[in-house]
DNA sequence: TCATTAATTAATATAATGGTTAAATAAGGG
DNA sequence: CCCTTATTTAACCATTATATTAATTAATGA
């Protein structure tokens, strides 16, 4: 019962809320400062803080210091894992892996019900 | 507080746990039973049902009836547009983008400080 | 030094997640 | 009909996630 801590798991973890994907669509523009970032959204600064807190240990993102701000800066080296990994099913979305596709698949592995 | 329920943070949540992305991948080698997908892992089949039902309700598989038994089948659709997502953030991953794309992105911005 | 601005940390509340065991449901076969 | 097999649902519990407000830390500059 553990928080899974594989990185493929962390990284999904932090994609998966509409927030931090903003943030990163944001970041995709350059760099910008907690206040910034926080900008176009209801919710209060210290949540910004913790969305933040979370892409960074994702290693989606980085924070230097610049004065009283802290630019963050989109880092893309975990979407590429990500992307790696969802590349080995693109041949179950892509128009060549249509139903006779899965009828072979059916036969080659000798399941003789075909109809579902 | 509610739970984030656009399609993509759904589909995100879904693939972000390693029990359910293993059942994704041995669905990959065509449909199984709820049995014979729980067998693998070392936790109760209640708790595969559960994972297999977030499954479902992200739209990455679909179940049909066989007498006593629920095959389950991958659906990749879901999986297609997160790959879409993602791939809006190639540029920043490949080598094409460096520091010099990164320097050049801070000049045209007008921002003055180069130097993080 | 003190006020201002930027951001994080602390304390707290509540909801969501993921696991368990026990009971219920569904289909098949003697 | 009842028993067995397959799977889901119910009830429960511990942990994690996400939000809030209030307090704290950090840097600037009058």
């Amino acid at each position: 019962m553990q928080k899974a801590s594989d990185p493929m798991s962390v990284t999904l973890s932090a994609l998966a809320d509409p927030t931090r994907r903003a943030i990163l669509a944001r970041l995709a523009g350059g760099e910008a400062s907690v206040g910034e970032l926080a900008a176009p959204f209801d919710i209060s600064l210290p949540a910004i803080s913790r969305h933040l807190k979370v892409l960074e240990e994702a290693g989606l993102v980085s924070r230097s210091r610049n004065a009283q701000w802290r630019p963050v800066q989109l880092q893309a080296a975990p979407l590429r894992d990500v992307a790696a990994w969802i590349e080995e099913y693109r041949r179950f979305w892509d128009e060549g892996f249509d139903k006779l596709d899965a009828l072979i698949e059916h036969l080659t592995k000798g399941d003789s019900d075909v109809s579902n």
